[in-house]
RNA sequence: AGUCCCGUAGCUCAGGUGGUUAGAGCGCUACACUGAUAAUGUAGAGGUCGACAGUUCAAGUCUGUCCGGGACUACCA
């Protein structure tokens, strides 16, 4: 027996086969019944477990466990290693919120071997929440046996890694300028600058600061007079850093000027140096200056080295900083030419402060320019800045009293006539987010990975990768390939993995670990010489690590450089450190000495996620992979937009519009919202989340193939009918409308594995639900349906089973990547009760899970596009002719004499007369008639064929088309009969073939017509006294019918039948008695005088007749 | 600021290489069907295809410039 069920309750079923799975480890099988010879190797990009999971994480993991179950059907062994990323900031500062401590704290309050304990207690916080949604979505991934970003085995491959690319020379320390919060006392990365919230629009005070140039030879063009004061005008946003400023920067192409003026800040003359572009925004405007006079443009090239007075002394030694000719420089107060000034806004010329501004910091190095760091790592004014020594530059104490300095600086400058303009100046700029304060460029100390020197290398590789969409690959990614930066690796933290870098005191010596074998040596070799007791570490972290000493070749001390490594390099280096190092191949040197089964997994030819990866593990990825082994490390990419809510808004707690997981599943079951995810749009578009979305997904596709399956189960129970695998009536034996649900059924297995393989699940999924509900639901099943119940088991319904069947048990395994829970319930539902038999006879459904199965692959021979083609038209002339009926009224249970049809092409017949049988059941109308134009009833409607004409007569074709419009129904036939015509057309002739036409029947005069396309019907409506006791026959089916139906009788019930004699149903019953019996299973039918029991019903508009149903 | 994605019916989306009435589903309205019935069919209303230019005989489709939504990246003075 096949089970029913009263209704679809797809939240049930997912616990169902979610327990059955469990039992029975489906999981594991489907993996270990695939040979490992044929991997689909799959990298599980890392969650953190400090945060829970969203809705956006059910996109993600759907996209990734439906081309993994897709490859394990398809014959792959897909092994899915899960994985944890532990590392990293969100975890410190979600320990110190519930610590309660500050950054301060560590190594004070809290000793960082507690700090980091409680880090590790914490990251997996809510390991059981993701457990859960893992279990609940039906994500299959192995979280028994993970990588954990944390262990040692893990952070020992990680330094692996790093010394290789050590030894490549691609790690150096560096001196740059980084975005620093003084309030947390650390580097920021560019990631937590880009955290949402950081760019904050803020009003800082601007200056337009004005350095008094010096007369010498090179300057002596600007001066006409010996007294004039010439200035060069510079705008800041930050005139904190006009104390540490030491050059002025301009662009190579833009034209310059010189301004006189009266300063109206001081009312005193002086001329001022600008772009020519920027003169009328500070000049000739309320409360500003007017221009007295303006000189002849000035190229930068002759203002190039003008040297200046310092703007603000205070007496500090430059600082020297090297430059890129490898030499220490303290050059200042001249003017250079730098590539990043525009004339956007200020004045054309960068106050250069090299400590403060990476540009600036370039700019200086290139030029044999010196530093000034007037301010400190805690945010304030150093000592020897005299009346703004120990100021705070902005309020990171959260000082009451607090004055900013800013306003100090810009007052002391305009009494000193060395400001233009002082104003307020609204713009976005980075906070931390820790401390919710302004970050300051500072130059900084860090190690970095030259990945620059890989940019080329990583962009050909890149060109190898398959990206879905491609515009990530080649846009976002490629671009940014293109002016790849080196990586800052260093993180002045606690918790994350150490950099195995040790160095003596003075930098003069320096090693690399690799290994925990190495580091073991090296403590050894330290102790010998050094005199120590030292043990490798248990615990790779800090602070165990910092305390191990080793010794140079010198014989010196070398303590490890305190920086912790980039979070980012963690999870990209997963491909190897997931299986860690395998000691025996390390110590053969081996190039990839990684444990098994590394070789067979790498690299990746799969990986999925958000598309904000693209840059963090996309790009990490690609870039270990690229500079460690000249490899790819993924084949095919799928990155996935965004999931907003139905508004389109993103989705944030903190607006409490984010969907929660755990509801919608459970509301929806798994397999709905999957679907919805999955079929609404495609996966990079962004998705507007809304559940009236997984309604309708519910209602149109499950509903619709269980709906299918409750009707197949009705009539196979009764039947007590089995699929006997082992002995299927051939194609050729089987009806019309099977070979065309098996063909469309097998274009769909066509469609589906070219939609997969090219990582378009939508497409896909689409093509499923379009066959389930139009093809087989609407079509196949809606036509068959007297197949299944009519009288005894015979061909045509073995046929009608055997097709369901096929078409049932092929659409569960194309949705059984998508939907896993409810394609296992519906193949279990329909291979159950032939279970034993099938492991008996080692059939395909001897498998007792959908997902063990292995997929139906292209027929193309079982496809017969003829038959689409027969059948599409079937369906379109029936629709034309329902639509006639509709429009005149005439009930389809009214039986019409006949429909006629136009000819326009002999083809057509034949393949009409294939279908002939199934329009004439399903409009029921008793014959068609065809019609050639010779009959000359038809009036028909011409067009050029624009995509042959197009090309041919150019400017000609809009009065081609006139023309053509214009000709009579002649002209037509003519056309028609010779196949040729000569357009003529302004003056020029053409020579047309019967091809340059689209000619369409339009009407036959006098008949109801309807037309599609090149289909055309017409209807005979004239109803004959026959026809009308015919149809008022199948009226009374109807009608018993629904009295069997209330009065709850089994559709095999047999009954008796009594009738009120009406005049309107007598001709109906003499004439047909005998089919009204048949249908409803009759075993007599009487004309009854007076009826006093049964139903009274409608038989015609207000005509009541009475009909008596019992059942025998 | 740069790079990329998106903008087609009230909503969600289709619309190879440009070709003349721009489609589907949902929703709405009306009618029909009724041995799949919390389903199904037919019909109707609903579109200046984000805007403006350009290329072309012909633009939803190609090019450019904007506008709106979003993401990522950034050293912006």
């Amino acid at each position: 027996m096949y089970p029913t069920y009263k209704n679809l309750n797809l939240p049930e079923i997912d616990k169902d086969i979610l327990r059955f799975w469990e039992e029975h480890q489906v999981f594991q099988k489907s993996i270990d019944q695939r040979s490992d010879v044929e991997n689909f190797v799959f990298y599980e990009g890392p969650p953190s477990a400090n945060g829970k999971p969203g809705i956006h994480h059910v996109m993600a993991r759907t996209i990734k466990d439906l081309f993994c179950r897709y490859q394990t059907l398809n014959g792959k062994r897909v092994e899915r290693k899960g994985g944890w990323d532990t590392h990293g900031l969100p975890i410190e500062l979600s320990v110190e919120k519930e610590l309660g401590i500050t950054k301060e704290d560590i190594g004070k309050s809290i000793s960082v071997d507690e700090y980091n304990q409680k880090c590790r207690e914490t990251v997996m916080m809510y390991k059981n929440e993701w457990d859960d949604i893992t279990r609940k979505m039906g994500y299959w991934v192995d979280l028994d046996n993970p990588y954990i970003t944390y262990d040692n085995a893990y952070i020992e491959t990680v330094w692996w890694l790093l010394k290789r690319l050590y030894d490549k020379g691609l790690l150096y320390k560096g001196y740059t300028i980084q975005p620093y919060s003084p309030g947390a006392g650390t580097g920021l990365s560019s990631h937590e600058l880009n955290m949402p919230g950081a760019y904050k629009e803020v009003t800082d005070t601007t200056v337009v600061a004005l350095f008094k140039v010096e007369k010498d030879d090179k300057s002596a063009f600007l001066f006409e007079s010996e007294e004039e004061d010439v200035r060069i005008a510079a705008w800041t946003t930050t005139p904190w850093t006009l104390p540490s400023n030491t050059a002025l920067t301009i662009g190579h192409n833009i034209p310059y000027c010189k301004i006189k003026t009266i300063n109206t800040y001081t009312q005193q003359p002086v001329s001022i140096i600008m772009a020519e572009a920027l003169v009328s925004k500070w000049f000739n405007g309320k409360n500003q200056p007017e221009v007295l006079s303006q000189s002849a443009t000035i190229a930068a090239q002759q203002l190039e080295g003008v040297r200046y007075e310092q703007l603000l002394s205070f007496g500090n030694d430059i600082e020297p900083l090297l430059g890129f000719d490898g030499q220490f420089h303290t050059g200042a107060f001249r003017v250079l030419v730098g590539d990043f000034v525009t004339t956007e806004d200020g004045t054309g010329v960068v106050h250069t402060a090299p400590s403060f501004g990476a540009d600036d910091m370039r700019v200086a190095k290139a030029n044999g320019i010196g530093a000034l760091t007037l301010v400190d790592k805690q945010g304030k004014f150093r000592d020897t800045v005299g009346e703004f020594s120990g100021r705070y530059v902005k309020n990171y104490k959260d000082d009451p009293d607090w004055i900013n300095v800013d306003v100090d600086i810009a007052v002391q400058l305009k009494l000193e006539n060395k400001a233009l303009n002082v104003a307020k100046y609204v713009h976005n700029y980075p906070h931390c987010w820790r401390t919710d304060k302004p970050v300051l460029y500072y130059p900084l100390d860090s190690w970095f990975i030259k990945a620059s020197a890989a940019k080329e290398r990583m962009y050909e590789l890149n060109k190898t990768i398959n990206w879905k969409p491609a515009s990530t690959g080649e846009g976002r990614f490629g671009k940014w390939l293109e002016n790849l930066q080196d990586w800052n690796l260093s993180r002045s933290r606690y918790w994350g993995i150490p950099l195995p870098i040790w160095r003596t005191a003075d930098g003069a010596q320096e090693k690399c670990i690799g290994s925990m074998d190495e580091l073991k040596a090296e403590i050894e070799k330290a102790n010998r010489q050094l005199g120590l007791n030292q043990q490798a570490p248990a615990d790779m972290h800090r602070p165990y690590i910092d305390e191990v000493v080793l010794v140079a070749d010198n014989g010196v001390a070398m303590r490890r450089e305190l920086d912790l490594i980039d979070v980012w390099f963690d999870s990209g280096a997963m491909p190897y450190a997931q299986w860690g190092l395998d000691l025996e191949k390390l110590k053969n040197g081996a190039d990839r000495p990684f444990n098994a089964p590394f070789d067979t997994m790498y690299p990746a030819d799969f990986i999925a996620e958000g598309v904000d990866q693209t840059r963090g593990w996309f790009y990490t990825l690609h870039a270990i992979a690229v500079m460690a082994f000249d490899s790819v490390a993924y084949k095919n990419v799928v990155s996935n937009g965004l999931v907003l809510d139905k508004e389109g808004n993103k989705m944030s707690k903190r607006l409490g519009n984010a969907a929660d997981p755990f509801e919608t599943i459970a509301k929806f079951g798994a397999d709905a919202t999957r679907w919805y995810m999955i079929s609404n749009a495609s996966p990079w578009d962004n998705l507007k989340f809304d559940t009236a979305g997984i309604g309708e997904v519910q209602r149109k596709f499950f509903g619709t193939l269980y709906n299918t399956y409750s009707f197949f189960a009705l009539y196979a129970n009764i039947d007590n009918w089995a699929m006997d695998e082992q002995n299927v009536m051939p194609y050729d034996r089987r009806s019309e409308l099977d070979r065309w649900v098996i063909s469309k059924l097998y274009s769909l297995v066509a469609e589906y594995h070219e939609a997969m393989d090219d990582y378009e699940p939508t497409k896909a999924a689409r093509a499923v639900e379009t066959f389930v509900d139009e093809h087989l639901s609407n079509w196949y099943v809606r036509l068959s349906r007297r197949r299944f119940w009519k009288g005894e088991m015979s061909d045509d319904k073995q046929a009608a089973y055997q097709t369901l069947f096929e078409c049932m048990m092929v659409a569960t395994q194309l949705s059984a990547s998508l939907a896993p829970f409810f394609a296992d319930w519906f193949y279990r539902n329909l291979t159950n009760p032939i279970r034993e038999k099938a492991k008996a006879n080692n059939t395909p459904l001897r498998h007792e899970s959908v997902h063990l199965t292995n997929l139906i692959q292209p027929e193309p021979d079982k496809i017969d596009k003829e038959l689409e083609q027969r059948m599409d038209y079937a369906q379109r002339i029936s629709s034309l002719i329902l639509s006639l009926r509709k429009k005149e009224n005439i009930r389809v249970r009214q039986p019409l004499q006949k429909v006629m049809l136009p000819i326009l092409d002999e083809r057509f017949i034949a393949h009409i007369e294939g279908v002939k049988d199934l329009i004439l059941a399903e409009t029921n109308i008793k014959e068609i008639e065809y019609v050639t134009d010779t009959a000359g009833v038809i009036s028909k409607k011409i067009k050029p064929n624009f995509k042959t004409l197009g090309k041919r007569l150019g400017k000609h074709m809009k009065a081609a088309s006139t023309i053509v419009g214009a000709l009579s129904q002649e002209n037509i036939s003519a056309i028609e009969k010779s196949g040729a015509y000569l357009l003529e057309v302004e003056g020029e002739t053409f020579d047309l073939t019967l091809e340059d036409f689209e000619i369409t029947a339009e009407d036959i005069p006098g008949w109801l017509v309807a037309t599609d396309g090149p289909l055309t019907v017409a209807l005979d409506v004239t109803l004959t006294p026959e026809l009308e006791a015919e149809g008022i026959a199948r009226d009374l089916v109807n009608r018993i019918q629904n009295i069997r139906k209330e009065c709850d009788f089994n559709v095999t019930d047999r009954i008796v039948v009594t009738l009120q004699r009406h005049e309107l149903v007598v001709p109906a019953v003499e004439q047909f008695s005998a089919y009204i019996m048949g249908e409803t299973l009759a075993d007599s039918l009487q004309l009854s005088d007076s009826l006093a029991a049964g139903e009274e019903v409608e038989m015609a508009e207000g005509v009541m007749v009475r009909i008596g149903v019992e059942r025998v």
